[in-house]
DNA sequence: CCGAATGTTGGAAGCGCTTCCAATGAGAGG
DNA sequence: CCTCTCATTGGAAGCGCTTCCAACATTCGG
């Protein structure tokens, strides 16, 4: 079908070296002379050689190979934008370090997730594993895969996650906060919190910052009541509905992220009410569901893109050992508060 | 960290044959005794075996590794849903075919793109590629992928690829047909349509589509106007703007696509005109999108997770031998049309 | 009952690469 | 001038698997 692809020994014999030093050459390796290192470079490009990952990873032990767990109700919602930001930003610096990278969307709820899990260790033999919420702070699955060899980097993880591996985030509780803020500043005193699914902690912080910002503006906790959702834009329509059909309606619906706030706008939609005049809606993580929805919505910007990155450099830097014994460490990124048009002055 | 994996040979020895006849068991290989077959499962399952991957694809020049390009301009709208449909349905056929799948979003306006589909053959030994539009037309593209030993499969190859390899779609001109006759029996007579990039033929036909229901009606090719977007959203709300803004705008705009239909959703919004009661809008694709926005979207289902698996079916087919030497074939899925409520009678 | 055909098994040679270790050459120190 | 280092290079042994081919066992037709 095709000419068949040039080895290293082609490129050994095209330069008069030893395979061991094409080797040296093309994983940078010290102890060779410039003049021998360039010669190898050409005969590399002259036959147009590229290394063969499979032999890699069968010789090296190594298959530098990374997975990346999304927790996901495959049927109910695919793949949202929450998960392919995520996707996309490890895939690029998984490129950029010469990494596979397969993602596995995994169901939050399923029986068999653990083994679910599990497996791209076994069968994939990944190196390492990137693990989203609830997923991030499941202490035991982590331990699960250590023991099977591989190293772990968390998205997000809000509590036990965050001494157990490495993890990137933004600062939910401040976010929480700060969206909160600019609500108050605004005028609103009623307030409705759709939060996630139990065990996302770090969305429970969000939380944790909204409660906190009430008490700084002196507001009773009484003031916002608290419905329970599980990130999907159908759970936000009804923990909306139910909520803006009470006679004293909030008139701020605070959503742990843009999905349920999406849906929340639907539910006020349906109602008739009209967005921001009589009730603002807030989302977060500023995926582009934010944007798309009418009015685009008021929400916290997370830059998912970059934590998805930043997990895959964690991870590299573990397989590759180079900071192997380093202690845990959390990578804390900005977040940032975008207003849109869902939120206005309280009415 | 943990016990070293067993390999063949750990098997071998267990159940007391040589390395070749387990091999043959794995691989469901013909002249094996049964006593023996269930011999070596047993063994296999007593020592929790795993064939590696990276031992397989080296001995057996396979690399079980099929690619999924997706066109994409990764900045301005990552992944959207429905690049995630495509590979999910992939990712599952994957994972029941035994294969890996490695999805490479690639700008469809970069310079470099060809080289950049071209390195999934020679960088990662992919032995196919699953080419989303614009690309599943791109004849040239699909000959380099076969010189460099790929497979090639196509999703919703719209005009060249019918005939150069592989496909799954759904059948776009009826698609498109069925989308404005559900207009056209609502009383509209003013239109408008927002078409995708050039060289995405799939979605050109949606267009004839329309354009046949047109005349079936009676109804003259100067009753639809025509802005050219490039599928993203914010091409949808400028489009749509400029249409909209006319003395005598369309009553029902046609999208090539749902984010697209969500940004006119947002400039028929942003006008103060009422939807549907002033203007219909519909999607094309039946994205989440289309339930997130308000209204939600009247739109054209497209079977895209099926799709995904169609292809990576077809790929394994060719890629395994099976299939070598029938001859290309386009399976063409049901489509459907969705009424939701973003379609009414005309004003 | 015999040779041929067919079914079943094992031996051994790689696939393309990394890596341990030995070998060589060349300055450095005495 | 002669060891002793250390930088540089090459030889060779695998990594875990597939597969070609030879060896042996069994079956069948005549």
């Amino acid at each position: 079908m095709t000419a068949k692809k040039p080895t290293i020994d082609d490129v050994a014999r095209q330069s008069a070296v030893a395979r061991t030093t094409v080797s040296r050459v093309l994983n940078g390796g010290p102890n060779v002379r410039e003049e021998v290192r360039e010669r190898v470079w050409e005969a590399v490009r002259a036959l147009n050689y590229r290394v063969n990952p499979q032999a890699r990873s069968l010789a090296g032990g190594q298959s530098r190979t990374l997975a990346l767990i999304l927790a996901s109700d495959l049927e109910a919602q695919p793949n949202s934008f929450y998960a392919s930001a995520l996707e996309l930003g490890a895939l690029r610096e998984c490129l950029a370090l010469g990494f596979q990278l397969m993602a596995r969307p995994v169901p939050q709820d399923a029986p068999d997730r653990r083994r679910r899990v599990l497996e791209v260790m076994s069968v994939q033999r990944c190196q390492g594993v990137i693990l989203t919420p609830p997923f991030a702070d499941d202490a035991s699955l982590i331990e699960d895969i250590r023991r099977e060899g591989g190293h772990v980097a968390l998205i997000s993880p809000g509590g036990a996650g965050r001494n157990l591996a490495d993890g990137v985030g933004i600062d939910d509780e401040a976010g929480g906060h700060d969206i909160a803020r600019h609500l108050i500043q605004l005028g609103h005193r009623r307030f409705g919190f759709i939060s996630g699914i139990v065990g996302h902690l770090s969305a429970e912080q969000r939380f944790d910052g909204l409660m906190r910002a009430l008490g700084e503006a002196g507001l009773a906790a009484e003031s916002v009541q608290v419905a329970r959702g599980d990130f999907t834009f159908r759970s936000g329509i009804e923990q909306a509905r139910r909520m803006l059909e009470q006679s004293s309606a909030p008139t701020a619906l605070i959503c742990a992220n843009d999905d349920m706030a999406a849906g929340a706008l639907s539910s006020a939609h349906a109602l008739g009410l009209d967005i921001p005049g009589q009730v603002s809606i807030t989302g977060f993580d500023d995926t582009p569901v934010s944007e798309i929805v009418w009015p685009p919505l008021s929400t916290v910007h997370q830059p998912l893109k970059d934590m998805g990155q930043a997990a895959v450099r964690a991870l590299a830097g573990r397989v590759s050992g180079a900071s192997r014994d380093a202690p845990w460490r959390f990578s804390s990124l900005p977040h940032q508060v975008v207003v849109r048009g869902s939120t206005r002055a309280a009415p």
